[in-house]
RNA sequence: GCGGGUGUAGCUCAGUGGUAGAGCGUCACGUUGCCAACGUGAAUGUCGAGGGUUCGAAUCCCUUCACCCGCUCCA
């Protein structure tokens, strides 16, 4: 394990991590010698190799070599590799076509955008009806005072929609209004439920528009926008060749349930793994390489009984966690959040829950950036495509120990692997101002280093070479190894330095009449010697096989 | 989509209407004796892009693109 570094990345600068980046080869912006594009990003050589490692860990973790599942037993894992373009009723039946194609108000002065079905949410936060109401009603333990809205209502007299009868019988409207928002009776409403409600009444009624949260002014009616991204499959484009990019790789899994359960003798609780990318037509592309529009996503499938939901969430949340960490996101850059059933997705209402294992980016310090979501899709997904393909029942796993059909619910650990690997060039960052040569050390975790060692004659004469030349010619047949015979030593220790190399070997004077080298640690610049033919063993001991 | 800022060599920047520059980096040769040494030389520019004004534009004007910050958005 590498050492942690001793400087947070609250501290760090983001635009000196970019410049890095963009110096030592890491990321590049797309089409850039054209202006570049915006939301599309490049890996360049150390780049590819990094965000390479690091897909390839995680695949050796969870397909390859999985942990044990909570009974003690290794996990039983299978991988896939589905299209980016399907079917669109694939897209129909998960509910993306729907909810990812929001209408859009824009307000006609101020140009402002707004989600139609958000809108409320917004004014009932900042409307003029708000501090009025909370002068009257405190929420008590979530519950509002009866008296105190019938003394209000009355007040207001027939102002306040009268067909709400909330001025002769409070009770039975609070309860109805309850019915209305809550969908069951005599459960406390929220307050700005309860604020958007009587609003919307209100000014529907006074046959007036919604006004523009920002300015006031009138919006347009609901527009369709696209968050995904269309295309045509076929020579010709029309609606009945339309094509959709995936906005995401889990639907791929689900379309392709049956055929995993029918050739690869998995038995549930089993999971189904891919990699690959995703497009999403974000709004605001922000953030480096963070909310781009065309990213890579490294999801798991759970497959589960249904009763054992709150098992398999927690097994894999405390797993995925523990994965982020022993990559090197260790401390308290990394962080797990519940979510708060509120702001779960559709499809995670029922569920056991939701869980965020977030990194402290140096743009979202002090609050915390997405890395994974851990979530109980229950068995919406499967449904959905059982109801949109027509298969029905047919698309249910038979356990043939119990002798029963069900849809499995599924436990979805879904990684960003762009953001995954930003987060590792963040944690890696360390300015190093005390020491003599590198200004800048990427502390990489050996396993992701993009480069695991370099050989260097210290100088370039003398029979060095040829010795170092052989030695490069030994490691780069297991390891991803540089050889640099030009310049001083130092600045080549510096530029490993740079790219996160965890060691570099010297071959020097010594090295001709005892056949020793100098081992050179990247992260205290430490020397030590060691023989020359255990130089393969080192790193393999350090860096594994 | 709105508001503010930025854009000149790979990087950091100078250049406010008149021959596009410096330092660092890169490369070559020489040198070298463990932390971005030194010498000599070389390459590298759509001055973000397009249009306009002008005898002449990196410089003034318009449009546009990209990035950064704040909104908005992010099932």
């Amino acid at each position: 394990m590498p050492e942690t570094p001793e400087t947070a990345p609250a501290t760090k600068s983001m635009d000196d991590i970019v410049a890095l980046c963009r110096r030592r080869g890491f990321i590049f912006q797309s089409s850039e010698i054209y202006g570049g594009i915006n939301g599309f990003w490049d890996y360049g050589p150390l780049g590819v190799l990094l965000k390479k490692n690091l897909k390839d860990a995680w695949w050796q973790d969870i397909v390859t070599c999985p942990a044990d599942g909570p009974d003690g037993k290794p996990l039983d894992m299978v991988g896939l590799d589905s299209t980016i373009i399907m079917n669109p009723k694939v897209w129909e039946a998960s509910g993306h076509l729907s909810g990812f194609n929001d209408p859009m108000r824009k307000c006609t002065k101020c140009g402002h955008f707004v989600r139609a079905d958000h809108l409320w949410d917004i004014l009932a936060t900042s409307s003029p009806w708000l501090d009025d109401l909370l002068q009257v009603f405190t929420p008590i333990t979530g519950e509002f005072d009866s008296p105190r809205l019938l003394k209000w209502a009355k007040g207001k007299g027939k102002k306040l929609a009268p067909n709400l009868a909330l001025v002769r019988n409070p009770e039975v409207t609070l309860s109805w209004m309850a019915q209305r928002i809550n969908g069951q009776p005599n459960v406390p409403m929220d307050m700005k439920e309860f604020v958007r409600y009587v609003a919307t009444e209100q000014l529907h009624k006074d046959g007036l528009q919604e006004p523009c949260p920002r300015c006031g002014g009138e919006l347009s009616d609901p527009q369709q926008v696209s968050l995904m991204f269309e295309s045509w499959a076929g020579l010709t484009k029309n609606d009945d060749n339309k094509v959709y990019l995936r906005p995401e790789t889990a639907q791929g899994i689900f379309a392709n349930f049956r055929n995993v359960v029918d050739t690869s003798r998995v038995k549930v609780p089993f999971g189904i793994a891919q990699q690959g990318k995703a497009f999403r037509n974000e709004v605001t592309p922000r953030n480096y390489t963070f909310r781009s529009r065309e990213f890579e996503q490294m999801e798991i499938e759970f497959f589960i009984r249904p009763d054992s939901a709150e098992e398999w969430y927690r097994f894999w949340r405390d797993t995925r966690y523990a994965w982020w960490k022993a990559i090197g996101l260790a401390g308290d850059n990394l962080t797990l959040r519940e979510h708060d059933r509120d702001e779960l997705a559709h499809y995670a209402k029922e569920g056991a829950g939701t869980s965020d294992i977030e990194y402290r980016f140096p743009f979202t310090a002090p609050g915390f950036g997405e890395l994974e979501g851990v979530a109980h899709r229950t068995d919406f997904d499967l449904r959905q495509h059982a109801e949109h393909s027509g298969l029905g029942d047919k698309l249910k796993y038979f356990d043939q120990e119990r002798n029963e059909r069900y849809f499995p619910h599924v436990i979805e650990p879904s990684a960003g692997a762009d953001r995954g690997t930003l987060a590792v060039l963040c944690e890696a960052y360390t300015p190093t101002p005390e020491r003599k040569g590198s200004k800048v050390v990427m502390k990489f975790h050996p396993r992701l280093a993009p480069i695991k060692a370099a050989v260097f004659p210290l100088v370039n004469k003398e029979g060095m070479p040829e010795v170092a030349e052989k030695l490069y010619r030994q490691l780069r047949r297991k390891y991803s190894t540089e050889f640099d015979v030009k310049q001083s030593i130092g600045k080549r220790y510096a530029r490993m330095d740079e790219a996160g190399t965890p060691y570099c070997f010297t071959i020097d004077g010594d090295t001709l009449t005892d056949n020793t080298v100098t081992v050179r640690d990247r992260d205290t610049g430490s020397q030590d010697r060691i023989a020359l033919d255990k130089v393969e063993a080192f790193l393999a001991e350090k860096i594994g096989e």
